[in-house]
RNA sequence: GGAGUCGUAGUUCAGUUUGGUUAGAACGCCUGACUGUCACUCAGGAGGUCGCGAGUUCGAGUCUCGUCGAUUCCGCCA
């Protein structure tokens, strides 16, 4: 097909161009027909720009009454000033005064107006995904997208890495995430597995003497889904040898100082912070705490304050193992600077909440204006506990703490739950704020209660940390769970963006892991014999992480959900509305493959 | 696997609480008018398997059960 071809795109045009001859081709995103004269907005993804159509010239009148909304047109004409115009769009104070019109496509009515303020649901949106994509705010998280690509590339390029490419297809191995099985067409009733990441490929290239690798690589895991979780995800995936965590800190914290100034102008600090796990979890209830709020409602454990109260309820924690603990809900204002007082309807609903979270109630004490208290608790509580509790909180006039009591995880987890929600309702956060915040020292293990066994915390390659080696030979849980790593986690605004650890890289280490984790030493052979194999062929020390590619550009873009930065995303249920996948396949196909589907 | 929300015109929604005449609105689409619009305006028109399937009822968009899809959360995600 000939056309007049573009000599210019949709967004570049301007005052200077004004008297020159140009060509756009793009699609019509809207038409104004006032009687004779007519107006264009030509788009294409860097922008819009008007065409005017004179009345008089019939034949051009012609085809502009042809044209309908998503039609592919070629328009030439000179760059001519608006008698009115457009403060909106860059290209506003110019048109077109279009002497050629060449119609290159017909478009179908689309089923949804393609305009930033997107009406569709996300359902039609991903079935035409290709029209959702030719709005601005898509095209802009698909350019940032490939920014940031641009910055990793350069960034470790600089610092001598090395990209390299692992398989796609490789074995499968236990232990974490459920695999995507490929059949073996070749090796029937066998299969290949998608990588849940790279990690044994990124430690046998460390191995293999390659000692800066990266990678910006996709992982699949075949789990049930959320807003931040996808079954093919991107990840920068990142491996070294002869580190220790400091050195991955300092090229992580440089690489997101990087992408932050580079990719949306904002400048991070030098280091992050730092909190270790067990901190985490007791001051903040979670292991990824939004530091965005940071210094308030920090959780205070409040056992050794009321443990000789005669209140039933505590004593019922206390001696089932449990805490007492709660968080201190300073005087909050709303917009307009009013004080918003703590009602009852407020804490019924946070009682609710609580029960929801599987505990029986929500205990509270409410410091009055006069200095006063105020709570159900009272009458339980001699005068001496109230003064404790409250000078344990520091709490002053107009502030309430909120109480908690029973199974220990399950108080710091809620408490956790609650400071976000009441940060949230009461919008205590700084959203335009940025926390990157290092969770460190990771326990090696975790114990499944309802399986009776451990199970790596991170992953099974993970070294403990060297003073805690010797509790690998131990049979006591305790002493197992009491295991620590040099494993950390990158978190930003409460959301884990990122994970490593050390590795092990001595073969008799990971077999003691194994074991642990309930792997007989043939069963770790045939699993993973070849990394063993591996490791005894001069393993050097080594580390790595690997950062959610997608959640960073979420981030970046102040996005909820990664499937908007994602080009294809599939749904929650995993299929993609667009191609219609997963789908059936023929008989034949399976009878390649020695398959047959169960009835 | 569990819980919540949603599903009505091409699209986004109202109508469902309390079952009852011909299921409405806006945008889009079609026709006509309009020479400076940029959410153009104005006049008119077409457009519906109320997700699907059972049930209750004289009668179901509305009530009940099931099912499918989208979405959010819990479990799960080394």
């Amino acid at each position: 097909m000939i056309f007049k071809q573009r000599t210019h795109n949709c967004g570049e045009l301007n005052t200077k161009f004004i008297g020159q001859n140009v060509t756009l081709n793009g699609w019509v995103a809207k038409k104004r027909d006032l009687g004779g004269l007519f107006f264009i907005d030509l788009r294409d993804r860097y922008g819009i720009t008007q065409l005017k159509i004179n009345p008089g010239n019939s034949e051009l009148i012609s085809i502009v009454e042809k044209l309908g909304n998503e039609f592919v047109i070629s328009a030439s004409g000179k760059v001519i000033m608006r008698e009115s115009v457009n403060k909106n769009i860059p290209t506003g104070e110019i048109e077109i005064d279009v002497d050629n019109l060449e119609i290159l496509n017909e478009s179908e009515t689309p089923p949804f107006v393609v305009e930033e303020d997107v009406k569709a649901t996300e359902e039609l949106r991903l079935q035409y995904r290709y029209l959702d994509l030719r709005r601005k705010s898509m095209v802009n998280n698909l350019i940032m997208r490939n920014n940031v690509y641009q910055t990793v590339h350069r960034y470790f390029n600089e610092k001598g890495f090395i990209e390299i490419e692992t398989p796609v297809l490789m074995k499968s191995t236990p232990e974490g995430a459920r695999d995507y099985l490929v059949p073996s067409r070749v090796h029937k009733g066998k299969f290949y597995a998608l990588p849940q990441s790279p990690q044994t490929y990124k430690q046998i290239l460390m191995v293999a003497g390659l000692d800066k690798y990266v990678q910006i690589w996709k992982c699949f895991r075949d789990e049930d889904l959320r807003a931040d979780r996808q079954p093919e995800f991107t990840q920068i995936d990142i491996e070294m040898s002869f580190v220790t965590q400091e050195d991955i800190f300092k090229l992580s914290e440089g690489l997101y100082k990087r992408i932050w100034k580079e990719d949306i102008g904002v400048e991070l600090p030098d280091t992050f912070s730092r909190i270790t796990y067990d901190d985490a979890i007791n001051t903040y209830g979670i292991d990824k705490p939004d530091f965005r709020i940071k210094d308030i409602m920090k959780i205070i454990n409040i056992s050794d304050v009321v443990k000789n109260s005669e209140f039933k309820v505590f004593q019922d924690a206390i001696t089932s193992g449990g805490i007492i603990a709660g968080i201190k809900l300073n005087e909050i204002k709303d917009s307009k600077g009013i004080k918003i007082e703590i009602t009852r309807k407020i804490i019924d609903k946070l009682t609710d909440f609580v029960k929801e979270n599987g505990l029986g109630g929500l205990g509270y004490i409410k410091i009055n204006d006069t200095g006063e208290l105020q709570s159900p608790l009272l009458k339980f509580l001699s005068v001496e506990i109230q003064n404790s509790i409250v000078s344990k909180f520091n709490a002053g006039k107009g502030e309430t703490i909120f109480i908690l009591s029973g199974n220990k995880n399950k108080v710091l987890q809620t408490l956790g739950q609650m400071r976000l929600k009441l940060a949230g309702d009461f919008n205590l956060m700084d959203n335009s704020k940025y926390e990157f915040v290092w969770v460190t020292d990771f326990p090696l293990f975790r114990y499944e209660d309802s399986e009776g066994r451990y199970y790596g915390e991170h992953h099974i390659f993970t070294r403990p940390k060297p003073e805690h080696l010797k509790f690998l030979d131990s049979k006591d849980k305790d002493e197992i769970l009491s295991i620590r790593a040099d494993c950390y986690d990158l978190v930003i605004n409460g959301i884990e963006i990122g994970s490593g650890s050390i590795r092990i890289h001595n073969s008799d280490i990971q077999k003691k892991v194994f074991n642990i984790t309930g792997f007989s030493d043939e069963e770790a052979n045939e699993r993973f014999g070849f990394l063993l194999k591996a490791f005894r062929y001069g393993a050097p020390p080594h580390g790595g992480v690997a950062f959610g590619f997608d959640r960073t550009i979420t981030l970046l873009r102040g996005l909820t959900s990664i499937r908007d930065v994602i080009a294809f995303p599939k749904t929650v249920s995993a299929s993609s509305l667009m191609d219609n996948c997963p789908s059936n396949v023929s008989g034949g196909q399976l009878d390649e493959l020695g398959l047959s589907l169960k009835k």
